[in-house]
DNA sequence: AGCTAGTTGATAATTATTATTAACTAGCTA
DNA sequence: TAGCTAGTTAATAATAATTATCAACTAGCT
């Protein structure tokens, strides 16, 4: 799945990739660059075969393998986060800021949303003396465009 | 991952689970009997592969095949749900009551957690259009265990 | 007891991901 | 600015998880 918008392929500035890639320690490289461009211009959460695939149009010598490789650095530095919520593959996406999951179980559109506040978990994370880390919501359910198919 | 306990086996009659197969429609066959108890059993959530591996212990004509094939009808026939949660294979839960789940990062152990009540969602349903069906927390971090393991 | 649609087991195929390794190169250093 | 080296890449094989296919079998109705 991938619901990005080619025109955007520009928004980001050769700069602005290399900078982050900079930021975080990691050799800039064509493929890195090729990759992490992908993942800011398509928002919308590509899987590692979308953006092989994309790139690899342009580019048909990069390696599958490449790209996992560089999307486990990505994860790894923080500039991804990589999503298993959902059947089939994982999907990365450029947007760390905390954030929560819509999955459309009909299409399997998957839609970001934001909440004022986390809900409090700090009595269940005392009694299960557990360290929390993270915490996400997952809904499922139809989206808008879904319904409206259904409906006809 | 697996961390049921042996000597509840017989805790779950014949007649239960041949009445909760039953009650959903599901012919009863001595794959699906067996299939259905390892969950109720095993609790603590299993994965197809824990499931095959158990039963064709005792029973080894068994196949794969009819384990994915009987989990697929299972969770269709909300006898099961699936947990995609964390990486790996899909885990299979008996617990169909909503609720959420703690993944520790360092041992893969997924504990179920209750909430009183959900987040209140109605305000992003309606703004983004969204039928919403389920809605579950999904909390990383660290399990007790694995936090005195790295005390040490 | 016989029939039939639903189920099973064996196997192959597919999909997602990780491992291996020789060749290559980014970026430091003289 | 050339040379060095550790980090990176591409090709490929291997593995893990799951799905597809289909002939043989059987649960449960009649």
């Amino acid at each position: 799945m991938c619901f990005g918008v080619t025109t955007m392929a520009l928004a980001h500035s050769e700069n602005e990739v290399v900078t982050m890639l900079k930021a975080v320690g990691l050799r800039v490289t064509p493929q890195r660059d090729a990759i992490l461009r992908h993942i800011l211009v398509y928002r919308g959460h590509s899987s590692a075969d979308d953006i092989y695939r994309s790139i690899h149009e342009r580019w048909p010598n990069i390696s599958v393998s490449t790209v996992y490789n560089t999307l486990k650095s990505f994860s790894e530095a923080g500039l991804v986060k990589e999503i298993t919520f959902g059947d089939g593959a994982s999907l990365f996406d450029a947007n760390t800021y905390p954030h929560h999951h819509m999955l459309c179980v009909q299409c399997g559109q998957l839609t970001d949303f934001y909440l004022p506040e986390m809900p409090d978990l700090t009595s269940v994370a005392k009694e299960l003396c557990f360290q929390i880390d993270e915490c996400q919501l997952e809904v499922r359910g139809v989206c808008a465009n879904c319904q409206d198919i259904m409906k006809s």
